[in-house]
DNA sequence: TCAGGATCTGACCGATCGGTCAGGCATGCT
DNA sequence: AGCATGCCTGACCGATCGGTCAGATCCTGA
């Protein structure tokens, strides 16, 4: 019955994340993840030190590139901190559809794991640049109901290609953000 | 110790309202509840017939908006339909703040219970209507992205007065939307 | 051949969940 | 006084949660 180390490893995160995106992290129980998997609850917690183990290991990657669009953004002012936040959050939002949508609604929770808890800075330091760190209500409201609506267009149409989810996002955004610097 | 009737039954509504708009449906238990209360959870659960019903009760003001702004959208279409959207919903986010923080990314879970059952057509009648009833995704998109997004921000700046808000989001919507009918 | 580590499992644990139930207690009607 | 009714509670229930643990099984290198 035994099967290669990494075989199972990766068995079982690939399980969590599909179960994750769909029924949540806090909807969806060790049992579940076993179950799709094949395997005994004891094994998945063989694998991983606990739950939050694992949801760290499969937002890993995403975690990663949020950082990278993080550093770009540092010295960046204005109309152009805003297009690097556009372009990088859009396309992170794309490529990483599913670990965004496994946070669908449980951030506020999550991040109070202290597996994620710079993360609400970096996106603090986002929804800012996105408003061209403009102190105006109309533009951090901006900001914030296109990352937000972002993160769940992304999580929910699941079927439409990359590249035109991409575009349309980013279109959106360009003419959805407030203008800094108005004559 | 004992009050009258409506005097506790309100209280755990309110209750009930305070913690699930902090915690969500989910992770706050009738047990909480009943601790904010100063009452036991068989109490709670002597007003209310299951959690459920507590959750029926506290959203049905805002339903009841939604079902109107769902009749008003009938028959409308283009850019009628996408201002009667644009107005209606951000004005409903925007009065009922607290119900809509409830169902943050609980939305999907919750709609499965019967007493919610209808909410998915509505919600999907609004969408289109907000599109301009058109089948560009680009359209399409938009109008979820600005849906979800207006959810999220009411949640979240629950400092800001209603009248500024509202303003903002609606001039954001105006032109975020994809207008229809291009020439 | 055999020792030892890696892999996997069933049984079990304490905590918490939503929900039930019999009964205590005050009030008001007859 | 006696009874019914509304309000409230502690004790309890079965289910499920994340997590632990001793031991069975398998693979590999000496």
């Amino acid at each position: 019955m035994a099967r290669a180390v990494s075989e199972t490893h990766g068995e079982i995160l690939a399980a969590a994340a599909r179960r994750f995106a769909v029924t949540g992290y806090r909807g969806t129980s060790l049992q579940d993840i076993a179950r799709e998997v094949g395997c005994s609850k004891a094994t998945v917690l063989y694998h991983f030190a606990n739950k939050e183990a694992l949801l760290a290991e499969l937002m890993a990657p995403a975690i990663g590139v949020l950082r990278d669009l993080d550093e770009q953004l540092t010295g960046r002012t204005g109309a152009a901190a805003q297009e690097v936040a556009a372009q990088g959050f859009v396309d992170l939002a794309v490529r990483f559809r599913r670990e965004i949508a496994v946070l669908r609604g449980e951030f506020p929770e999550l991040l109070c794991q202290p597996a994620f808890a710079h993360i609400q800075q970096i996106s603090d330091r986002l929804r800012d640049a996105l408003a061209g760190h403009s102190d105006r209500p109309g533009a951090r409201i901006a900001a914030l109901v296109l990352l937000a609506g972002i993160s769940e267009a992304c999580a929910e149409f699941a079927d439409i290609p990359d590249d035109e989810l991409r575009a349309a996002l980013l279109a959106l955004v360009r003419r959805a953000v407030e203008p800094v610097d108005a004559p």
